[in-house]
DNA sequence: GAGTCTATGATTAGGTG
DNA sequence: TCACCTAATCATAGACT
């Protein structure tokens, strides 16, 4: 893609051929990196060296592309089959309805549930922090902190109108130390 | 690469999200046909949408994919799954599955949303803030405050315990989009 | 081979219909 | 959401060390 337009088809001369395979492959990380990153999705990829029987380059690393592969074993092998018969489309539409509902159902059962353990916080009791899962305790963390939030506003505000004398340094300033926690798509409604 | 940098994160807009991975992904499988073409490699490349059930982009093709990944050491032989099963009653046990799953999931949504709601009324603590004394937002914040301290403790512990890997951007960088915060149901009482 | 350079072609972010 | 446009950024072919 510079000083030349190159054909598309095999680099004949073997030197030319691995190095413009060295640089490809660069960019090609790069871009799968930026794609992963940018669309929040897991990706993995491979390459083979011609004739080689062994894996030539794997990225992100061959842990996570297993993990992901494992994925793809696992996966129902729907999109395997080539020909829809009318049977295979109508089932598959139903799994595809149930599943996006499942989803849905899902992750409203986990913003009750997560509601729910901020009114026993609140109350200081029944909360076994040990049992909570890490997404329990970070979604927890986001209410509490934006409860937090509006009693001090609600406590700015009352100085405002002179009723509090002291500036109470009751609560301590600055960022909390979740803020490296993401609650992306913790607290917004499901339809939007 | 055009009009202006972007930032190397996750896009948090949902549309501008897919739009954008549409037009990478038609980049990456250019790239990756040109790399695979020029340089004589087999390769292939997968990608998983952010939903687990979500939608599987598979490059070249999945035939093609699976035979390049059945040289992947790693993973063990994608035939033996095949064989399992015919088509149609895998579908149907699929269905099967998903509407069990959707059934509980539903009923302990249920479940939790009353127990939220019975907790809140025998409480009558609705957290109206408007109507609380100073003293009681003075304490109902130190309550928070002391609350959400402990949920924080925990998170770390969990990381520093290694049980926190965030593979998925769990954790993330970057303020909190606080504006986008649905207080819905948590702050107001359940309609009386 | 492996780096570095840089002119140039390729990709794409943001905008519009 | 899609298709197209275009300015702006990015990737890289070829030359050179």
């Amino acid at each position: 893609m510079a000083r030349k337009r190159v054909k598309l088809q095999r680099i004949l001369n073997d030197a030319h051929r691995r190095a413009t395979f060295k640089k490809r492959l660069k960019g090609l990380t790069k871009k799968a990196s930026e794609l992963a990153t940018l669309c929040g999705v897991d990706m993995c990829f491979m390459v083979y060296g011609e004739g080689a029987v062994e894996v030539t380059e794997v990225w992100p690393s061959v842990p996570e592309a297993t993990s992901v592969l494992e994925r793809f074993k696992a996966m129902p092998d729907l999109e395997r089959y080539k020909k829809t018969t009318n049977l295979e489309g109508f089932l598959k539409e139903s799994i595809n309805k149930l599943q996006k509902e499942l989803h849905k159902v899902k992750s409203e059962a986990d913003k009750s549930e997560t509601k729910l353990l901020l009114v026993e916080a609140l109350d200081g009791r029944h909360l076994t922090f040990e049992r909570l899962t890490v997404e329990q305790l970070t979604s927890l963390a986001r209410m509490v902190d934006a409860r937090l939030k509006i009693v001090n506003n609600r406590l700015e505000e009352l100085r405002g109108q002179g009723l509090l004398l002291a500036p109470t340094p009751l609560l301590a300033k600055g960022p909390l130390p979740h803020d490296t926690v993401d609650y992306t798509n913790v607290e917004k409604p499901p339809s939007q």
